[in-house]
DNA sequence: CTAGTGTGCAACCCGTCAGTTGCTCATCAC
DNA sequence: GTGATGAGCAACTGACGGGTTGCACACTAG
């Protein structure tokens, strides 16, 4: 397996919170962002911002760069693929039709 | 987008608690489980079982049966491919804009 | 140097949720 | 009928997590 089964809990994990999920979706059309930046597109404090850039690091959707005295944060969805993998796994003895999204996902 | 924003939340939400990840799996190689059932594998209550059973029928990701005094759940993964959808349009737009950059850089 | 802005850390509420126990109701077997 | 087994409901506990405030530290700008 691409990842290890350890950081798929984390990853789980992150994505169950739709503000999580919300930044994830900024970050994916914004390049790159600051905790402060996304905080002002949110109704929740930098601190919470920053609390859950933590645990998207932590999953590996998210890497932190260190530029003078800010933090930019960009995307590294390759763990969605482990999350999916899974999914696919379990659906896809069942369901054929979600092993058919599978393969039109993967090209 | 094929699946209400609404229930997304709560695919996600259900998958994000182990034992309801192993409670599909299991679901995914038996056909079909009784709560009992799945509690005698699982090192919790059978009343702990049936919530989690009620939260991913919630979700839509399974479907109780009633057969005489026993209630059979059957898998249903459909609502995995909406989870997957948004999965892969993040991870998407992300690898649309990396190439970008990349185009822009090569100018 | 001073002021302003961005991060980081710690302590602290508060709600939600996983899990439990205890009981009642429904169904099958005898 | 009686007894056993399976499901459902309600109340309770304990822990974890999202959010907050408050303050200290780091870096840039003037």
């Amino acid at each position: 397996m691409s990842a290890p089964a350890d950081s798929r809990e984390q990853v789980f994990d992150a994505l169950a919170d739709p503000t999580r999920r919300r930044m994830l979706s900024v970050l994916g059309e914004r390049e790159t962002a600051t905790a402060t930046e996304l905080a002002a597109g949110l109704p929740i404090t930098r601190q919470a911002v920053a609390k859950h850039l933590a645990a998207l690091a932590g999953a590996g959707l998210v890497e932190p760069t260190r530029e003078g005295r800010e933090v930019r944060y960009r995307l590294t969805p390759e763990p969605l693929s482990g999350a999916m993998a899974w999914m696919a796994t379990v659906g896809g003895r069942w369901d054929t039709r979600l092993g058919d999204l599978r393969k039109r996902l993967e090209e």
